[in-house]
DNA sequence: GTCCGATTCGACCCATGAGTCAATAGATAT
DNA sequence: ATATCTATTGACTCATGGGTCGAATCGGAC
Protein backbone atom coordinates (compact mmCIF):
# COMPACT_ATOMS: atom_id res chain seq x y z
CA UNK A 1 0.00 0.00 0.00
CA UNK A 2 2.90 2.42 0.89
CA UNK A 3 4.53 1.25 -2.05
CA UNK A 4 1.18 1.42 -4.12
CA UNK A 5 0.98 5.06 -2.90
CA UNK A 6 4.60 5.73 -3.83
CA UNK A 7 4.44 4.35 -7.15
CA UNK A 8 1.14 6.57 -8.05
CA UNK A 9 3.13 9.28 -7.26
CA UNK A 10 3.55 10.09 -10.81
CA UNK A 11 1.16 10.69 -13.87
CA UNK A 12 -0.69 7.56 -13.05
CA UNK A 13 -4.25 8.77 -12.62
CA UNK A 14 -5.82 7.19 -15.93
CA UNK A 15 -4.03 3.71 -14.84
CA UNK A 16 -6.37 2.70 -11.86
CA UNK A 17 -10.46 3.90 -11.79
CA UNK A 18 -11.95 0.54 -11.66
CA UNK A 19 -15.47 1.90 -12.58
CA UNK A 20 -15.24 1.00 -15.79
CA UNK A 21 -15.61 -1.85 -18.02
CA UNK A 22 -13.25 -3.93 -19.61
CA UNK A 23 -13.10 -2.70 -23.08
CA UNK A 24 -13.14 1.21 -21.80
CA UNK A 25 -10.88 0.95 -19.51
CA UNK A 26 -8.44 -0.74 -22.17
CA UNK A 27 -9.04 1.96 -24.65
CA UNK A 28 -8.60 4.64 -21.65
CA UNK A 29 -5.05 3.27 -20.92
CA UNK A 30 -3.99 3.16 -24.08
CA UNK A 31 -4.99 6.51 -24.72
CA UNK A 32 -3.14 7.59 -21.65
CA UNK A 33 0.40 5.40 -22.49
CA UNK A 34 0.16 7.05 -26.19
CA UNK A 35 -0.34 10.66 -24.49
CA UNK A 36 2.39 10.34 -22.27
CA UNK A 37 4.61 9.04 -24.84
CA UNK A 38 3.69 12.08 -27.16
CA UNK A 39 4.66 14.44 -24.02
CA UNK A 40 7.99 12.68 -24.13
CA UNK A 41 8.38 12.66 -27.79
CA UNK A 42 7.44 16.28 -28.27
CA UNK A 43 9.60 17.13 -25.03
CA UNK A 44 12.83 14.90 -25.38
CA UNK A 45 12.23 13.45 -28.96
CA UNK A 46 11.47 10.31 -30.20
CA UNK A 47 15.28 8.21 -30.03
CA UNK A 48 15.89 10.11 -26.53
CA UNK A 49 12.88 8.90 -24.99
CA UNK A 50 12.99 5.34 -23.63
CA UNK A 51 9.64 3.08 -23.30
CA UNK A 52 11.48 2.27 -19.61
CA UNK A 53 10.46 6.46 -18.78
CA UNK A 54 7.13 6.06 -20.55
CA UNK A 55 6.42 2.27 -18.46
CA UNK A 56 7.62 4.38 -14.97
CA UNK A 57 6.12 7.63 -15.66
CA UNK A 58 2.76 5.49 -16.03
CA UNK A 59 3.64 3.64 -12.96
CA UNK A 60 3.77 0.03 -14.64
CA UNK A 61 7.04 -1.61 -15.96
CA UNK A 62 7.58 -1.63 -19.67
CA UNK A 63 6.51 -4.96 -20.62
CA UNK A 64 2.71 -3.88 -19.84
CA UNK A 65 2.92 -1.83 -22.76
CA UNK A 66 3.08 -4.18 -25.36
CA UNK A 67 -0.04 -5.68 -23.78
CA UNK A 68 -1.25 -2.11 -25.43
CA UNK A 69 0.68 -1.57 -28.20
CA UNK A 70 2.58 -3.97 -30.93
CA UNK A 71 5.72 -1.43 -31.01
CA UNK A 72 7.00 1.65 -30.47
CA UNK A 73 7.14 3.06 -34.17
CA UNK A 74 2.75 2.49 -33.88
CA UNK A 75 2.91 4.84 -30.85
CA UNK A 76 4.49 7.51 -33.50
CA UNK A 77 2.97 6.85 -35.74
CA UNK A 78 -0.82 7.22 -33.98
CA UNK A 79 0.48 10.26 -32.55
CA UNK A 80 1.72 11.64 -35.50
CA UNK A 81 -2.09 10.54 -37.47
CA UNK A 82 -3.67 12.67 -34.61
CA UNK A 83 -1.61 15.72 -35.38
CA UNK A 84 -2.74 15.32 -39.07
CA UNK A 85 -6.35 14.94 -37.83
CA UNK A 86 -6.23 17.96 -36.32
CA UNK A 87 -4.53 19.74 -39.90
CA UNK A 88 -7.58 18.45 -41.19
CA UNK A 89 -10.04 20.15 -38.74
CA UNK A 90 -8.90 23.28 -38.95
CA UNK A 91 -8.71 22.84 -43.01
CA UNK A 92 -12.34 22.11 -42.89
CA UNK A 93 -12.66 25.17 -40.10
CA UNK A 94 -11.11 27.32 -42.60
CA UNK A 95 -12.96 26.21 -45.25
CA UNK A 96 -16.08 27.21 -43.91
CA UNK A 97 -15.36 30.57 -43.74
CA UNK A 98 -16.95 33.05 -46.00
CA UNK A 99 -14.41 35.56 -46.73
CA UNK A 100 -10.67 36.86 -48.10
CA UNK A 101 -8.01 34.34 -49.08
CA UNK A 102 -6.79 36.47 -46.25
CA UNK A 103 -9.51 35.91 -43.94
CA UNK A 104 -9.04 31.99 -44.40
CA UNK A 105 -5.36 31.86 -44.12
CA UNK A 106 -5.41 33.53 -40.97
CA UNK A 107 -8.36 31.19 -39.52
CA UNK A 108 -6.55 28.08 -40.47
CA UNK A 109 -3.59 29.12 -38.76
CA UNK A 110 -5.52 30.22 -35.66
CA UNK A 111 -7.30 27.05 -35.43
CA UNK A 112 -4.77 25.21 -36.07
CA UNK A 113 -2.41 26.10 -33.06
CA UNK A 114 -5.43 26.34 -31.13
CA UNK A 115 -6.31 22.77 -31.69
CA UNK A 116 -2.24 21.99 -31.08
CA UNK A 117 -1.95 23.69 -27.67
CA UNK A 118 -5.90 22.57 -26.47
CA UNK A 119 -7.31 19.33 -24.94
CA UNK A 120 -6.85 17.02 -27.71
CA UNK A 121 -3.47 18.60 -28.39
CA UNK A 122 -1.58 17.24 -25.88
CA UNK A 123 -0.81 13.82 -28.25
CA UNK A 124 -0.26 15.65 -31.61
CA UNK A 125 3.57 15.28 -32.53
CA UNK A 126 4.85 17.24 -35.35
CA UNK A 127 8.30 16.86 -35.35
CA UNK A 128 10.51 13.40 -35.11
CA UNK A 129 8.65 13.05 -39.19
CA UNK A 130 12.06 11.47 -40.09
CA UNK A 131 12.09 8.59 -37.14
CA UNK A 132 8.82 7.26 -39.02
CA UNK A 133 9.85 4.31 -41.04
CA UNK A 134 8.90 4.13 -44.91
CA UNK A 135 5.46 3.00 -44.89
CA UNK A 136 4.23 4.89 -42.20
CA UNK A 137 6.08 8.04 -43.31
CA UNK A 138 4.13 7.66 -46.97
CA UNK A 139 0.63 8.15 -45.16
CA UNK A 140 1.62 10.94 -43.00
CA UNK A 141 3.46 12.66 -45.68
CA UNK A 142 0.13 12.38 -47.50
CA UNK A 143 -1.41 14.73 -44.54
CA UNK A 144 1.20 16.68 -44.37
CA UNK A 145 0.90 17.67 -48.15
CA UNK A 146 -2.71 17.98 -48.00
CA UNK A 147 -2.22 21.02 -45.24
CA UNK A 148 0.44 22.33 -46.96
CA UNK A 149 -0.91 23.21 -50.37
CA UNK A 150 -4.34 24.15 -48.29
CA UNK A 151 -2.38 27.07 -46.79
CA UNK A 152 -0.14 27.83 -50.00
CA UNK A 153 -3.64 27.86 -51.76
CA UNK A 154 -5.32 30.29 -49.67
CA UNK A 155 -2.49 32.58 -49.31
CA UNK A 156 -2.32 32.58 -53.44
CA UNK A 157 -6.23 33.49 -53.10
CA UNK A 158 -5.57 35.87 -50.93
CA UNK A 159 -2.71 37.59 -53.44
CA UNK A 160 -5.02 37.39 -56.04
CA UNK A 161 -7.85 38.66 -54.33
CA UNK A 162 -5.98 41.22 -53.06
CA UNK A 163 -6.28 40.52 -49.31
CA UNK A 164 -2.56 39.49 -49.22
CA UNK A 165 0.75 41.01 -49.79
CA UNK A 166 2.21 40.00 -53.12
CA UNK A 167 5.41 40.29 -52.10
CA UNK A 168 5.16 37.37 -50.19
CA UNK A 169 7.01 33.69 -51.36
CA UNK A 170 3.91 30.97 -50.17
CA UNK A 171 6.12 28.46 -49.98
CA UNK A 172 8.31 30.56 -47.03
CA UNK A 173 5.62 32.25 -45.66
CA UNK A 174 4.24 28.25 -45.11
CA UNK A 175 7.72 27.11 -43.88
CA UNK A 176 8.28 30.24 -41.75
CA UNK A 177 4.71 29.82 -39.43
CA UNK A 178 4.65 26.16 -39.80
CA UNK A 179 8.07 26.51 -37.95
CA UNK A 180 7.53 28.63 -35.37
CA UNK A 181 4.04 26.00 -34.59
CA UNK A 182 6.37 23.05 -35.01
CA UNK A 183 8.73 24.82 -32.22
CA UNK A 184 6.06 25.48 -29.95
CA UNK A 185 5.37 21.94 -29.18
CA UNK A 186 8.61 21.90 -28.31
CA UNK A 187 8.53 24.82 -25.61
CA UNK A 188 4.73 25.05 -25.08
CA UNK A 189 3.68 24.12 -21.25
CA UNK A 190 -0.11 23.64 -21.00
CA UNK A 191 0.14 24.16 -16.91
CA UNK A 192 2.85 26.95 -17.39
CA UNK A 193 2.48 30.92 -17.47
CA UNK A 194 1.70 31.23 -20.94
CA UNK A 195 -2.28 30.57 -21.41
CA UNK A 196 -2.78 27.93 -24.53
CA UNK A 197 -5.64 30.31 -25.93
CA UNK A 198 -3.63 33.40 -25.53
CA UNK A 199 -0.70 32.39 -27.31
CA UNK A 200 -2.71 30.98 -30.18
CA UNK A 201 -4.20 34.17 -30.64
CA UNK A 202 -0.76 35.89 -30.66
CA UNK A 203 0.43 33.68 -33.39
CA UNK A 204 -2.47 34.44 -35.90
CA UNK A 205 -2.23 37.78 -35.24
CA UNK A 206 2.23 37.90 -35.59
CA UNK A 207 1.07 35.81 -38.90
CA UNK A 208 -1.56 37.98 -40.18
CA UNK A 209 0.36 41.15 -39.64
CA UNK A 210 2.94 39.56 -41.43
CA UNK A 211 1.14 38.87 -44.70
CA UNK A 212 -1.92 41.51 -44.61
CA UNK A 213 -1.79 43.97 -47.63
CA UNK B 1 43.63 2.57 -56.77
CA UNK B 2 39.56 1.40 -58.24
CA UNK B 3 38.28 1.60 -55.11
CA UNK B 4 39.83 4.52 -53.66
CA UNK B 5 38.20 6.16 -56.18
CA UNK B 6 34.72 4.74 -54.87
CA UNK B 7 35.16 5.46 -51.65
CA UNK B 8 36.08 8.91 -52.63
CA UNK B 9 32.63 9.20 -54.43
CA UNK B 10 31.17 11.00 -50.95
CA UNK B 11 32.31 14.06 -49.99
CA UNK B 12 35.77 13.70 -49.04
CA UNK B 13 37.14 16.85 -50.62
CA UNK B 14 38.91 17.94 -47.34
CA UNK B 15 40.05 14.97 -46.95
CA UNK B 16 42.78 14.75 -48.83
CA UNK B 17 44.84 17.58 -50.12
CA UNK B 18 48.43 17.06 -49.18
CA UNK B 19 49.57 20.60 -50.12
CA UNK B 20 49.81 22.09 -46.32
CA UNK B 21 51.48 21.27 -43.49
CA UNK B 22 50.42 18.98 -40.50
CA UNK B 23 48.45 21.79 -38.52
CA UNK B 24 46.82 23.07 -40.82
CA UNK B 25 45.87 19.70 -42.38
CA UNK B 26 44.87 18.46 -38.86
CA UNK B 27 42.73 21.71 -38.11
CA UNK B 28 41.26 21.28 -42.04
CA UNK B 29 39.58 17.76 -41.27
CA UNK B 30 38.93 18.27 -37.66
CA UNK B 31 36.44 21.02 -39.18
CA UNK B 32 35.19 18.56 -41.81
CA UNK B 33 34.24 16.20 -39.63
CA UNK B 34 32.76 18.85 -37.22
CA UNK B 35 30.41 20.55 -40.40
CA UNK B 36 29.54 16.87 -42.01
CA UNK B 37 28.83 16.20 -38.42
CA UNK B 38 26.69 19.45 -38.08
CA UNK B 39 24.70 18.91 -41.39
CA UNK B 40 23.53 15.09 -40.14
CA UNK B 41 22.69 16.33 -36.65
CA UNK B 42 20.89 19.13 -38.13
CA UNK B 43 18.89 17.12 -40.65
CA UNK B 44 18.00 13.92 -38.83
CA UNK B 45 18.82 14.35 -35.42
CA UNK B 46 21.69 13.96 -32.62
CA UNK B 47 20.04 10.57 -31.37
CA UNK B 48 19.88 9.53 -35.19
CA UNK B 49 23.47 9.90 -36.46
CA UNK B 50 25.59 7.55 -36.19
CA UNK B 51 28.97 8.34 -35.96
CA UNK B 52 29.91 5.47 -37.93
CA UNK B 53 27.40 8.05 -41.03
CA UNK B 54 29.64 10.29 -40.40
CA UNK B 55 32.73 8.50 -40.87
CA UNK B 56 31.28 6.50 -44.42
CA UNK B 57 30.06 9.97 -46.16
CA UNK B 58 33.81 11.46 -44.98
CA UNK B 59 35.17 8.15 -46.85
CA UNK B 60 36.93 7.24 -43.50
CA UNK B 61 36.49 4.57 -40.71
CA UNK B 62 34.72 5.68 -37.56
CA UNK B 63 38.02 5.08 -35.31
CA UNK B 64 39.77 8.18 -37.09
CA UNK B 65 37.22 10.26 -35.96
CA UNK B 66 38.83 9.80 -32.61
CA UNK B 67 41.91 11.06 -33.52
CA UNK B 68 40.65 14.39 -33.98
CA UNK B 69 37.54 14.77 -31.18
CA UNK B 70 37.22 13.01 -28.04
CA UNK B 71 33.31 12.13 -27.77
CA UNK B 72 30.28 12.81 -29.77
CA UNK B 73 29.26 14.93 -27.23
CA UNK B 74 32.27 17.30 -27.72
CA UNK B 75 30.90 17.94 -31.42
CA UNK B 76 27.60 18.34 -30.35
CA UNK B 77 28.82 21.06 -27.97
CA UNK B 78 30.84 22.94 -30.69
CA UNK B 79 28.43 22.66 -32.94
CA UNK B 80 26.29 24.71 -30.79
CA UNK B 81 28.82 26.88 -29.90
CA UNK B 82 29.50 27.85 -33.04
CA UNK B 83 25.76 28.80 -33.24
CA UNK B 84 26.13 30.89 -30.19
CA UNK B 85 29.23 32.81 -31.46
CA UNK B 86 26.77 33.70 -35.06
CA UNK B 87 24.02 34.73 -32.75
CA UNK B 88 26.59 37.26 -30.84
CA UNK B 89 27.72 38.52 -34.19
CA UNK B 90 24.26 39.33 -34.61
CA UNK B 91 23.88 41.00 -31.53
CA UNK B 92 26.69 42.86 -32.31
CA UNK B 93 25.89 43.94 -35.67
CA UNK B 94 22.21 45.02 -34.21
CA UNK B 95 23.62 46.98 -31.80
CA UNK B 96 25.25 49.24 -34.31
CA UNK B 97 22.29 50.33 -36.06
CA UNK B 98 21.51 53.93 -34.92
CA UNK B 99 17.80 53.86 -35.08
CA UNK B 100 14.55 52.58 -33.28
CA UNK B 101 14.04 49.33 -31.45
CA UNK B 102 12.55 48.08 -34.57
CA UNK B 103 14.91 48.84 -36.95
CA UNK B 104 16.97 46.67 -34.15
CA UNK B 105 15.03 44.00 -34.19
CA UNK B 106 14.64 43.87 -37.41
CA UNK B 107 18.70 43.87 -38.26
CA UNK B 108 19.17 40.94 -35.36
CA UNK B 109 16.86 38.71 -37.09
CA UNK B 110 17.82 39.77 -40.54
CA UNK B 111 21.12 39.35 -39.91
CA UNK B 112 21.05 36.14 -37.42
CA UNK B 113 19.05 34.06 -40.96
CA UNK B 114 21.94 35.27 -42.44
CA UNK B 115 24.68 33.72 -41.02
CA UNK B 116 22.69 30.71 -40.22
CA UNK B 117 22.17 30.10 -43.68
CA UNK B 118 25.34 31.41 -45.03
CA UNK B 119 28.61 30.56 -45.22
CA UNK B 120 29.77 29.79 -41.77
CA UNK B 121 26.36 28.47 -40.70
CA UNK B 122 26.66 25.19 -42.43
CA UNK B 123 28.12 23.93 -39.19
CA UNK B 124 25.74 25.13 -36.84
CA UNK B 125 22.62 23.21 -34.62
CA UNK B 126 20.15 24.78 -32.89
CA UNK B 127 17.91 21.99 -32.08
CA UNK B 128 19.04 19.41 -30.05
CA UNK B 129 19.63 21.29 -27.11
CA UNK B 130 19.06 18.73 -24.75
CA UNK B 131 21.32 16.26 -25.90
CA UNK B 132 24.10 18.35 -24.36
CA UNK B 133 25.41 17.20 -21.42
CA UNK B 134 24.81 19.25 -18.17
CA UNK B 135 27.77 21.01 -18.04
CA UNK B 136 27.61 22.02 -21.83
CA UNK B 137 24.21 22.87 -21.50
CA UNK B 138 24.74 25.22 -18.95
CA UNK B 139 27.56 27.09 -21.11
CA UNK B 140 24.78 27.19 -24.16
CA UNK B 141 22.22 28.05 -22.28
CA UNK B 142 24.12 31.54 -21.32
CA UNK B 143 24.34 31.93 -24.97
CA UNK B 144 20.83 31.36 -25.79
CA UNK B 145 19.68 33.49 -22.81
CA UNK B 146 22.47 36.76 -24.24
CA UNK B 147 20.69 36.43 -27.76
CA UNK B 148 17.12 35.66 -26.04
CA UNK B 149 17.44 39.29 -23.86
CA UNK B 150 18.81 41.12 -26.54
CA UNK B 151 15.68 40.20 -28.63
CA UNK B 152 12.99 41.28 -26.13
CA UNK B 153 15.20 44.31 -25.21
CA UNK B 154 14.91 45.66 -28.59
CA UNK B 155 11.05 44.89 -28.87
CA UNK B 156 10.47 46.50 -25.56
CA UNK B 157 12.70 49.43 -26.54
CA UNK B 158 10.33 49.74 -29.64
CA UNK B 159 7.31 49.18 -27.74
CA UNK B 160 8.80 52.37 -25.43
CA UNK B 161 9.61 54.69 -28.94
CA UNK B 162 6.46 53.79 -30.81
CA UNK B 163 8.11 51.80 -33.50
CA UNK B 164 6.51 48.37 -32.38
CA UNK B 165 3.16 47.48 -31.88
CA UNK B 166 2.41 47.87 -28.06
CA UNK B 167 -0.41 44.50 -27.96
CA UNK B 168 2.68 42.16 -28.58
CA UNK B 169 3.72 39.89 -26.54
CA UNK B 170 7.92 40.04 -26.60
CA UNK B 171 8.34 36.59 -25.53
CA UNK B 172 6.11 35.20 -27.56
CA UNK B 173 7.19 36.90 -30.60
CA UNK B 174 10.52 36.47 -29.77
CA UNK B 175 9.68 32.29 -29.59
CA UNK B 176 7.75 33.13 -32.88
CA UNK B 177 10.60 34.12 -34.79
CA UNK B 178 13.39 31.81 -33.37
CA UNK B 179 10.52 28.94 -33.93
CA UNK B 180 10.48 29.55 -37.87
CA UNK B 181 14.24 29.95 -37.81
CA UNK B 182 15.28 26.59 -35.98
CA UNK B 183 12.92 24.74 -38.03
CA UNK B 184 14.65 26.01 -41.11
CA UNK B 185 18.01 24.49 -40.22
CA UNK B 186 15.38 21.55 -40.64
CA UNK B 187 14.51 22.32 -44.38
CA UNK B 188 17.31 24.60 -45.75
CA UNK B 189 19.02 23.51 -48.20
CA UNK B 190 22.12 25.39 -49.44
CA UNK B 191 21.86 23.69 -52.64
CA UNK B 192 18.04 23.96 -53.06
CA UNK B 193 16.26 25.73 -54.83
CA UNK B 194 15.51 28.37 -52.22
CA UNK B 195 18.54 31.05 -52.13
CA UNK B 196 19.95 31.96 -48.83
CA UNK B 197 19.59 35.43 -49.18
CA UNK B 198 16.37 34.92 -50.42
CA UNK B 199 15.10 33.23 -47.58
CA UNK B 200 16.81 35.21 -44.89
CA UNK B 201 15.02 39.03 -46.70
CA UNK B 202 11.56 37.07 -46.67
CA UNK B 203 12.05 35.95 -42.97
CA UNK B 204 13.09 39.68 -41.78
CA UNK B 205 10.42 40.87 -43.88
CA UNK B 206 7.83 38.52 -42.48
CA UNK B 207 8.66 39.23 -39.03
CA UNK B 208 9.26 43.16 -39.90
CA UNK B 209 5.88 43.38 -40.99
CA UNK B 210 4.56 40.78 -37.66
CA UNK B 211 5.94 43.79 -35.25
CA UNK B 212 5.66 46.92 -36.82
CA UNK B 213 3.34 49.33 -35.85
C1' DG C 1 66.28 2.56 -48.68
C1' DT C 2 65.33 3.10 -43.79
C1' DC C 3 63.36 5.10 -39.89
C1' DC C 4 59.88 7.55 -37.11
C1' DG C 5 55.99 9.79 -36.00
C1' DA C 6 51.42 10.91 -37.78
C1' DT C 7 47.10 8.59 -39.29
C1' DT C 8 43.96 5.21 -39.98
C1' DC C 9 42.08 0.68 -39.59
C1' DG C 10 39.23 -2.92 -37.76
C1' DA C 11 38.28 -5.83 -34.22
C1' DC C 12 36.75 -5.52 -29.80
C1' DC C 13 34.12 -4.12 -25.27
C1' DC C 14 30.20 -2.32 -23.11
C1' DA C 15 25.86 0.19 -22.17
C1' DT C 16 21.40 1.02 -23.67
C1' DG C 17 17.05 0.15 -25.28
C1' DA C 18 13.44 -2.41 -28.23
C1' DG C 19 10.90 -6.36 -28.19
C1' DT C 20 9.62 -11.40 -26.33
C1' DC C 21 7.70 -14.65 -23.27
C1' DA C 22 6.71 -17.92 -19.64
C1' DA C 23 5.05 -17.31 -15.15
C1' DT C 24 1.97 -15.16 -12.03
C1' DA C 25 -1.15 -12.16 -9.55
C1' DG C 26 -6.05 -10.20 -10.02
C1' DA C 27 -10.44 -10.12 -11.05
C1' DT C 28 -14.91 -12.56 -12.61
C1' DA C 29 -18.18 -15.78 -13.28
C1' DT C 30 -20.05 -20.37 -12.07
C1' DA D 1 -13.89 -22.76 -3.78
C1' DT D 2 -12.55 -23.19 -8.41
C1' DA D 3 -11.83 -22.50 -13.15
C1' DT D 4 -10.96 -18.83 -16.50
C1' DC D 5 -9.66 -14.91 -18.65
C1' DT D 6 -7.17 -10.43 -18.03
C1' DA D 7 -3.33 -7.76 -17.02
C1' DT D 8 1.30 -7.32 -15.51
C1' DT D 9 5.75 -8.70 -14.27
C1' DG D 10 10.72 -9.45 -14.70
C1' DA D 11 14.12 -11.84 -16.73
C1' DC D 12 15.63 -12.74 -21.17
C1' DT D 13 17.49 -11.93 -26.31
C1' DC D 14 19.26 -9.16 -29.72
C1' DA D 15 20.75 -5.18 -32.44
C1' DT D 16 22.80 -0.80 -32.40
C1' DG D 17 26.07 2.50 -31.53
C1' DG D 18 29.69 4.99 -28.61
C1' DG D 19 34.25 4.49 -27.35
C1' DT D 20 39.04 1.91 -26.93
C1' DC D 21 43.25 0.05 -28.51
C1' DG D 22 46.99 -2.43 -30.60
C1' DA D 23 48.34 -3.25 -35.22
C1' DA D 24 49.03 -1.78 -39.81
C1' DT D 25 49.98 1.96 -43.10
C1' DC D 26 51.43 6.16 -44.95
C1' DG D 27 54.51 10.12 -45.82
C1' DG D 28 58.29 12.82 -45.14
C1' DA D 29 63.24 13.30 -43.06
C1' DC D 30 67.81 11.51 -43.08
Amino acid sequence: MEQASVADSGKSSVWKATVLSRDEQYDLKRKALIQEAARAFSARGYHDTSLVDVARELGVTKGALYYYVKSKQEILFECHMSSIELGDRAIEHARSIDGSGFDSVVALAHRYMELLVGESGTLAVLTEFDALEPENRKIVAAGRTRFGNTFRELIERGQADGSVRGAINAKIAEFFYLGAVNWATRWFDPGGELDGSLVAAQFADLFAAAIRV
